[in-house]
DNA sequence: CATTTTGTATACCGAACGGTATATTAATCT
DNA sequence: AGATTAATATACCGTTCGGTATACAAAATG
């Protein structure tokens, strides 16, 4: 690893530690054991640090969904793979999809918020596409794409949430697929199944 | 208002506005027009301040929720009045409400996080008792109690959150009832309802 | 080989941080 | 009235904040 990557890496342990806004630019370049110009060289600020981080994580899961979200095929499929996708995510680096959430519900005038909020609105506007691609077939939608979509990430996120919280450290194996099928099947079906 | 209900209500605007580690003393006491000893004359540090600010207006909203999720009635009503409830302590104060969300997404070493967490503990645990009083007469629930009380909650909450994503000021009037109903109807028999 | 570019470090900036020692005023109690 | 307590302010503490001016070494480029 470079010192690049070094520097992103200590700096989302951190950040997902202790907060953006709690952690500083000493600190970040002290675990990567290199001085602050070093970090400002690459990143220019803290906060370009963090916009650095999100384009090189985060736009391969949100391509992924993309495409998930446009591939016609049953409503059913599309939010299993959708929800696939969001495990494998999860899972490939705990921390980071922990730290995403932590910014989003960070407050609204915090710059960090605001430079994951797009990247949000894309992952929630590429879900309503899907359940819109479904209101011909699904008539009973009327317009409830919106709802079903904030509903439907919210439910994954916090069947990951619930994991997470239970055993935070990576110590059991992967998600397995009964179990996206089940929540998959709890939203569409609700909990008399 | 006598002048810690000014320091708490200060406060509170900052920490949703920028985030609990992002405000400064300074800035409350400013904006409150006093004086930093003030401050520390009633909560004794930033967190002690905090911590009198979900005891305050956490309790309350808590003490409704055992209420509802202990009283013995049909599920649906019963989490028809969680919602109702939840919907009301939005409603109530829409920041103090996201400034609750924000918290309970920040990070582990944060100490906001641990001063709200036995809060969120504790209305979890008595969702998850409402569910386990079904549990005799729901025969599939088999252990998924947990799994339905965070997922109602979930739910409700990204209701809530799109509500506010679509309207932050409360330019709109009260939640209705038959959007609460259409949201447990959704957590409840799912989307083709 | 000379020059430019890339990458890294030392040492510093003013500002803001959370918190406090001390003093003073206002209200309460004896 | 005198003593005590509650409530507020002035002025300060050492530390850390994000960020930078400058210098220098290594590597690429002509």
């Amino acid at each position: 690893m470079n010192n690049k990557a070094i520097l992103m890496e200590c700096a989302k342990e951190l950040f997902y530690a202790k907060g953006y806004d709690a952690v500083g630019v000493q600190e970040i370049v002290e675990r990567a054991g290199l001085t602050k110009p070093t970090l400002y060289y690459y990143f220019g600020s803290k906060i370009g640090l963090l916009r650095t981080l999100l384009e090189t994580r985060f736009e391969r899961y949100l391509s992924q969904v993309r495409e998930a979200a446009e591939t016609r095929s049953d409503i059913r499929e599309t939010l299993y793979r959708l929800g696939e996708i969001s495990c494998a995510f999860y899972e490939e680096d705990r921390q980071f999809y922990m730290l995403m959430m932590a910014l989003l519900y960070s407050a609204r005038e915090n710059e960090a918020y605001q430079a994951v909020r797009p990247y949000f609105v894309e992952l929630y506007e590429s879900v309503v596409q899907a359940f819109e691609r479904e209101a011909g077939r699904l008539g009973n939608m009327r317009g409830r794409q919106r709802q079903f979509a904030i509903g439907f990430l919210g439910t994954i996120h916090q069947y990951l949430f619930l994991q997470w919280e239970t055993d935070p450290e990576e110590a059991s194996g992967r998600i397995g697929g009964e179990q996206i099928a089940s929540v998959v099947n709890q939203f569409m079906y609700g909990i008399f199944t």
